[in-house]
DNA sequence: AACGAAGTCAACCGCTAATTT
DNA sequence: GAAATTAGCGGTTGACTTCGT
């Protein structure tokens, strides 16, 4: 099917971490241009990335309203109940906290919490309750894509059959974090009951 | 202070799905 | 409808940092 490295085939690209200079030409180019196209786009805005490098670093850091770092309890909590009924659905997941990119709630995931759930349940789960108020709805948040509700191919048959945006509305205010439905629904002891988790791994 | 182990996280890889030609 | 291209995802790697001895 699509050709593997078809960029780095012809030409060696630049690898490994990105520079000040770097950022600055891809966020120049894509505030001109626009995010898409990235083969292209990383061939005529002189970066001699390839276009997945440009993606991802866009998405990941350049991308405006980016978060980095301190992620509060409350987005930890949500990270573990959305876990728990998604799997590894980072990109879904991701997609439920504002200004959060699917790598860095995986990494989030793998540094953090995958060792606080193994340990024996202690003070750690509490009940929702909000300690801060909610970040705000971002205009940026990108609109529930049928690829999502369908979960990822892969071979697998997940499937979604509810609205995950209407369960969980960012742009609702007010009851952001309220997902008693959810603390009831998680709370079951058994986690894989619905056959939702881990459909893909 | 020096060194190795463990932890963190940015970036890459391989793959599939979706879209375009 | 088929082939090619593009977009996006999750898993993994490796460089760097922090911690413990």
């Amino acid at each position: 099917m699509a050709p593997k490295n078809e960029e780095s085939s012809k030409r060696v690209m630049n690898r490994g971490a990105w520079t000040a200079e770097e950022d600055k030409k891809l966020s120049q180019y894509i505030k001109i241009h626009g995010p898409s196209r990235w083969k292209t786009l990383a061939i005529q805005s002189g970066l001699n990335r390839c276009g997945k490098s440009c993606r991802l670093r866009w998405l990941n850091y350049l991308r405006p309203n980016i978060k980095r770092g301190n992620i509060s309890e409350a987005e930890e909590d949500l990270i573990l109940r959305l876990h728990k009924l998604l799997g590894n659905r980072w990109a879904l997941i991701a997609g439920r906290l504002p200004g959060r990119t699917d790598n860095e709630i995986k990494n989030y995931w793998n540094s953090h919490l995958s060792k606080k759930i193994n340990q024996p349940e202690n003070s750690r789960r509490q009940p929702l309750v909000l300690q801060q108020p909610p970040p705000p709805p971002q205009e940026t948040a990108p609109p529930p894509k049928v690829r999502e509700e369908e979960g990822k191919g892969n071979g697998n048959n997940f499937e979604l059959n509810f609205d995950m945006n209407e369960l969980i509305d960012f742009s609702a205010g007010g009851n952001f974090y309220e997902l008693e439905w959810m603390n009831t629904f998680l709370d079951r002891p058994d986690d894989d009951t619905h056959g939702l988790k881990n459909a893909h791994n």
